[in-house]
DNA sequence: CGCATTTTTGACCAATCAGTCAAAAATTGA
DNA sequence: TCAATTTTTGACTGATTGGTCAAAAATGCG
């Protein structure tokens, strides 16, 4: 596909970093600028217009640095995929499971809670089946996961944990943590309020590791 | 405002159910196109045509009936959100919290199995911020989860559970059983399949029950 | 059948918006 | 300073799409 090979290059391009200070900070502005918009309007609905504005420049000018609406979109994702799988990373066999899993629902609700943009816009592209980003998502995540999901059953077979299918294991921790970026708005229509506040995040927190700890039965936790 | 008049009005007179045969084929058939559209495409990036087309209809017929997109939308987003409520309103005060929070998964789970695109619509709309059914939302939702709430707090009063706070105990569980349906495409991507099967559904729900119901001290579960 | 009502649609309009282009403005470097 | 390069933008264009409308087709009914 001749587009494939353009966004391709683009992207390979970026890789390198931009060459000029002034090419620095107008890409940032534009990508923070395009997650909230994207965010907000999902990729159909985003206004080129609006994103420019946003980042306080005319649309020709924004079309001068990302060179279509698909290229801004797939860098956006790919720039939160790649922050999102950090904290995964971080799980290591000779971590305690209890330990692990709260250092990893911790940062992912901090994640959603000051991040909720990026959460959003992946949210959006996954529930449309990743058309995206799906390839990337295929040859980046799943290797990971089937990493991480080998050191869990290692640590049942130690008797650290109670036998859960792994991977559904982290579809139910993102599904929790992610939830309050997401559906944020839902949650605070529930309680009555605008917006939830910080204190909301960290019962949250409390709230997943508790259920998720005690849940597996991983060792040490009460 | 004139256009919520009309739309309140649209609605209203569907209530009552319309009155010829070929009317409630045509509704049905179209609310059941756009459902999947909406969920495939977003409220934005749905195209009227396209709902008509996969209606069987042309698109002034489809206007017809509905008399605008917006319209369309929140019939739809009307009719999955009540469908949703249901197994909710049945937990009651009398039941053993193990039972009923076993109950309520397994149903949305196997909700989110046979009626994923209500689900994808319904994540749709909350990531953006409930703008068409935020206000619905708040008269019809806020008052039952309330209700649910303050029975949970007197299972745990009773020692019947562990003390856990109640709303966010919902939102956990919403999010782990509608996870299998909104990010349905990203899960089956993990686990190198093109689609869930039935057998990834009810180990999703196996899995669920069992880390709320251990992870929340429910008495009855092992 | 023949009239009234409901249903259906082709043709059209106006608004929106991604992307182009040529020319102007700003910046850089010798 | 001044020419070369990079950056910026106003003015367009073509495609898409929600919604209208008048007229045709189908249906119901006496």
């Amino acid at each position: 596909m001749e587009e494939q090979e353009l966004i391709r290059a683009q992207i390979s391009k970026r890789r390198q970093g931009p060459a000029t200070r002034i090419q620095r900070i107008n890409e940032a502005r534009i990508l923070e600028a395009a997650e909230e918009i994207f965010a907000l309007s999902g990729y159909r609905g985003a206004v080129l217009e609006r994103i420019a504005e946003r980042a306080g420049i005319s649309k020709p000018n924004l079309l001068y640095y990302f060179k279509s609406k698909k290229i801004l979109y797939q860098e956006v994702l790919e720039h939160t995929v790649e922050a999102w799988l950090v904290p995964l990373e971080e799980i290591e066999e000779s971590d305690e499971p209890a330990e692990a899993f709260e250092r990893y629902i911790r940062i992912k609700v901090e994640y959603s809670r000051t991040r909720p943009f990026a959460s959003k816009v992946w949210a959006n592209e996954l529930i449309h089946g990743a058309p995206h980003i799906g390839r990337y998502l295929k040859r980046r995540l799943q290797p990971l996961i089937d990493e991480k999901a080998r050191i869990i059953e290692r640590w049942i077979k130690q008797g650290k944990m109670d036998p859960i299918d792994p991977y559904h294991l982290f579809f139910i921790i993102w599904a929790a943590t992610q939830t309050y970026a997401d559906f944020g708005d839902q949650a605070a229509i529930v309680k009555g309020k605008k917006q939830l506040t910080k204190a909301d995040f960290d019962t949250a927190a409390d709230t997943i590791t508790a259920i998720v700890l005690k849940g597996a039965g991983m060792t040490g936790a009460e």
